[in-house]
DNA sequence: AGCACGCCGACT
DNA sequence: GTCGGCGTGCTC
């Protein structure tokens, strides 16, 4: 005699963040399953929030009165076990709300939207009757449209009981549909019809006749209208008289509407027939088995990816892949569509919530069997998954930044295991996690050490930019790579320029006092924005005019200094007038698919130089690029974090994979003032096992991870004070319980210590076994709950990506 | 989150 | 004296 939900409430807090009991009323007693949205009231004042049904009992522990359901949103479940079970695992791990961690999981459009309705009350004021309810009998309270003074007033009139205050939940869920026209009668039937109309009802006969076409088909409603003009009325008629039915379907909104054509498997080297093999023994079997697929830019990961899906799908079960957001570009998705046709759902952030939900229902529903998408995509609602794959496993961007602080590849793991299915994390550079685990064998590792064609890898060689500087003025192209820029645009081939920016950018500095030039709510310098001739700070926005006098000691000379890609181009366009030149950064491609439309001009060779930041560097493929520059490879080192040169490595190993993929051999010249530093000089040899010898040793040696696992603790307040004394309080607290071999770093300030008015405080915590710390922090959490009012923020964020 | 309750300052 | 400031506790 089940009766009592049990009910995750929409209200993200640490004290609500458990589930609710909440009666079912006789009449949803037989609808309410678990994994539906419910709306149920809650608090003193009955609001209605949105709740998920995690469990149905019969009993429930609580004391109180207890509260009936109000309404169920779903007709069937919306998150099934797997899905349920897989919120439980976020928000314990990551330490975050259950309902965040579900919101995640879910799409969108799935997340509720609340309304404020105000109503009068019949003891209302006249005068306020007048102006707020005099052409509606209720109004939407919208705290953003209204101003000030109404917002003031309303208040006023609720707190005298003259109006009052009711919650909606609305759900924002609706799939496209569409009505059609169906032929409801036989022939013979529409004919008797017919004979029946009376005369002057040309619009009735004119419709009668088309059903009765042998022809006719099925039709949406506004398509019919659209070819033969019969009204709706008529067409109202006719569904009363019983000729037709109007039905509602569901459509897709299809926002790749281009077929693709169909591609079939491409022979396999022995490498990659080993990968396919080893990897489908497991898919065979149905066992669970992480792999480390290591191998060179042009190696041919994706057709053992794009094969051992195959493998799946011939075994009647479904497939995920996971793309890094950047390298999700229609000629990605067209090579997974090229081979499993219909069958490919995309999920990707150039999607509307609409459109996003539509993918997520073909998945529900089984219509697409296999996935491919970024970060997010690992919540798709497959069933019965045969294989995982991740490529570019050692991007930063599979973790999310914000709660729920998961990384995909920990989610894609655990949902191998439930799926006892394997998972593949490929790539040329694994981070340093991955190939440690490999190395102990918890993921069986696959090198596909060849390019395929034996193409060669470019010919890499390091310029040091001292020696530059003190031979000739200032510049950001030294002679060697100006020559080969001529020389290559010369034979009519391309060149791809990278200005590494992680880190840097183009500040305004007085060369008398060294005064720069900083944001009012943050802690960085603002950037020189030549586009709008104006000064910007990236984390805030905020905005102001570029200096000509030093506010400090009112010198003349204040400057720009560091470059950006806006003044690179400048440069270029004066030393190589006649070389088209296509930025690419954040300005150009601000606009949806504008990355896509510069990069598909590049490969029409409409440009001559592709110059840009670091999202060039991935998965770009253009056979008549012949060099590769990168402008200042030390930008990224200089960075005060662990993972600075690991980085600095991926990247300038990945871009030298961008020159020469076809018969033209390729060259990549690296500019640096750190010649003789690990990471580039391993990167120039393109040697990875070596670069991952050195900086274990140099992790192991300093307790970094992989070694130690790492949680990132931070405070934030109005005021430094009070962040600072939060982050000491809870180092303390931390000390008093840990044991010896953990460590503690910090508390400091963080690196950008102010962000839009607020200040930042930082602890890490390395530890290699501390069984009780999650409890510990689950506690820091709860009290951080009281203090929070007052503005303190505490956050935490197990294994983060960077200490900064 | 949002609401009520409760305790202190400045007004009709 | 009350109105209303926001600090605190609680929501099945």
């Amino acid at each position: 005699m089940a009766q009592i939900a049990k009910v995750i409430v929409d209200v993200p807090t640490m004290q609500t963040n458990n589930p609710y009991s909440y009666l079912i009323p006789p009449a949803l007693a037989n609808q309410i399953q678990i994994g539906m949205r419910v709306v149920v009231s809650f608090g003193r004042g009955s609001r209605k929030v949105q709740g998920m049904v995690v469990g149905i009992d019969n009993e429930s522990s609580f004391e109180g009165q207890l509260k009936e359901i109000d309404a169920v949103m779903d007709l069937q479940p919306v998150l099934n076990p797997e899905l349920l079970s897989l919120a439980n695992y976020l928000a314990e791990s990551t330490f975050a709300f259950t309902i965040s961690a579900i919101q995640t999981i879910l799409p969108n459009s799935l997340k509720a939207k609340y309304e404020k309705v105000l109503t009068p009350t019949d003891t209302i004021e006249e005068a306020a009757r007048q102006k707020y309810f005099a052409t509606q009998p209720d109004m939407i309270f919208d705290e953003n449209k209204l101003s000030t003074e109404d917002v003031s007033e309303l208040l006023r009139l609720r707190r005298t009981n003259q109006i009052s205050i009711s919650y909606v939940v609305q759900d924002r869920a609706k799939a496209k549909t569409q009505v059609v026209i169906e032929r409801a009668m036989t022939t013979s039937q529409l004919e008797a019809s017919l004979a029946e109309v009376r005369k002057g009802a040309v619009q009735q006969k004119k419709l009668l006749q088309l059903l009765m076409d042998a022809n006719f088909q099925t039709i949406s409603q506004p398509a019919l209208i659209e070819s033969t003009g019969i009204s709706n009325a008529t067409l109202k008629t006719a569904e009363e008289k019983g000729w037709i039915v109007r039905r509602r379907i569901e459509v897709r909104r299809d926002p790749f509407k281009r077929e693709v054509a169909a591609t079939r498997p491409l022979p396999l080297q022995a490498e990659q027939q080993t990968a396919v093999t080893a990897i489908s023994e497991q898919i065979e079997q149905d066992r669970y088995q992480a792999f480390l697929l290591e191998g060179v830019t042009g190696s041919g990961k994706t057709e053992v990816y794009l094969q051992t899906m195959a493998k799946a799908i011939e075994k009647g079960k479904t497939a995920l892949m996971l793309v890094p957001e950047i390298s999700l570009t229609p000629q990605m998705v067209n090579r997974v569509k090229g081979r499993f046709g219909h069958e490919v759902a995309v999920l990707h952030s150039g999607l509307s919530d609409g459109e996003k939900y539509d993918e997520w229902r073909r998945i529900e529903r089984g219509e697409a069997r296999v996935v491919v998408g970024a970060r997010s995509a690992v919540f798709a609602p497959l069933e019965n998954i045969g294989i995982i794959i991740m490529d570019e496993e050692h991007e930063s961007s599979y973790k999310q930044d914000e709660s729920p602080r998961y990384h995909a590849r920990d989610v894609a793991l655990w949902r191998g295991r439930y799926h006892q299915a394997p998972v593949v994390l490929g790539s040329a550079t694994p981070s340093l996690e991955t190939r440690a685990r490999a190395e102990k064998g918890l993921y069986t590792r696959l090198v596909l050490p060849h390019r395929i064609n034996h193409q060669s890898l470019p010919e890499v060689s390091v310029v040091d930019m001292k020696d530059e500087i003190r031979n000739h003025k200032e510049s950001n192209f030294s002679s060697q790579l100006l020559a080969s820029i001529k020389e290559k645009l010369q034979r009519k081939e391309q060149v791809v320029l990278m200005l590494n920016r992680r880190g840097y950018s183009s500040f305004v500095m007085c060369r008398d006092c060294g005064f720069v030039l900083m944001c009012p709510n943050c802690d960085i310098s603002l950037t020189l924005h030549m586009d709008s001739h104006s000064m910007k700070c990236h984390y805030c926005g905020h905005e102001e005019a570029i200096p000509t006098i030093c506010p400090n000691c009112q010198s003349r000379k204040i400057r720009y200094y560091g470059t950006g890609t806006q003044k690179v181009e400048a440069e270029l366009k004066d030393i190589l007038p006649e070389a088209r030149v296509l930025r690419m950064d954040v300005d150009t491609t601000r606009r949806k698919g504008a990355h896509e439309k510069l990069l598909q001009a590049f490969g029409q060779h409409e440009a001559d130089i592709l110059l840009g930041t670091q999202m060039i560097a991935k998965g770009l493929d253009f056979p008549n690029v012949t060099l590769v520059g990168v402008l200042n490879a030390d930008t990224s080192l200089g960075i005060p974090d662990f993972r600075s040169s690991e980085r600095t490595f991926q990247l300038l190993t990945q871009v030298s994979g961008r020159a020469g993929r076809a018969e033209k051999k390729g060259q990549v010249i690296i500019q640096t003032f750190n010649p003789e530093h690990y990471a580039i000089q391993l990167a120039k040899t393109q040697n990875y096992e070596q670069f991952f010898a050195y900086e274990m040793k140099l992790r192991h040696e300093s307790n970094y991870p992989p070694y130690y696992y790492a949680i990132q603790i931070t405070t934030s307040a109005a005021t430094e004070a009070d962040a600072a004394k939060g982050i000491f309080k809870i180092a303390k607290q931390i000390r008093e319980h840990l044991s010896a071999q953990s460590i503690v770093l910090g508390p400091t300030p963080q690196t950008i210590s102010k962000i839009k008015k607020r200040y930042y405080y930082q602890l890490i915590v390395k530890y290699k076994k501390e069984p009780a710390l999650g409890n510990l922090l689950e506690k820091v959490l709860q009290e951080s709950q009281k203090t929070g009012r007052t503005g303190l923020q505490v956050s935490i964020n197990p294994n983060p990506v960077s200490f900064m």
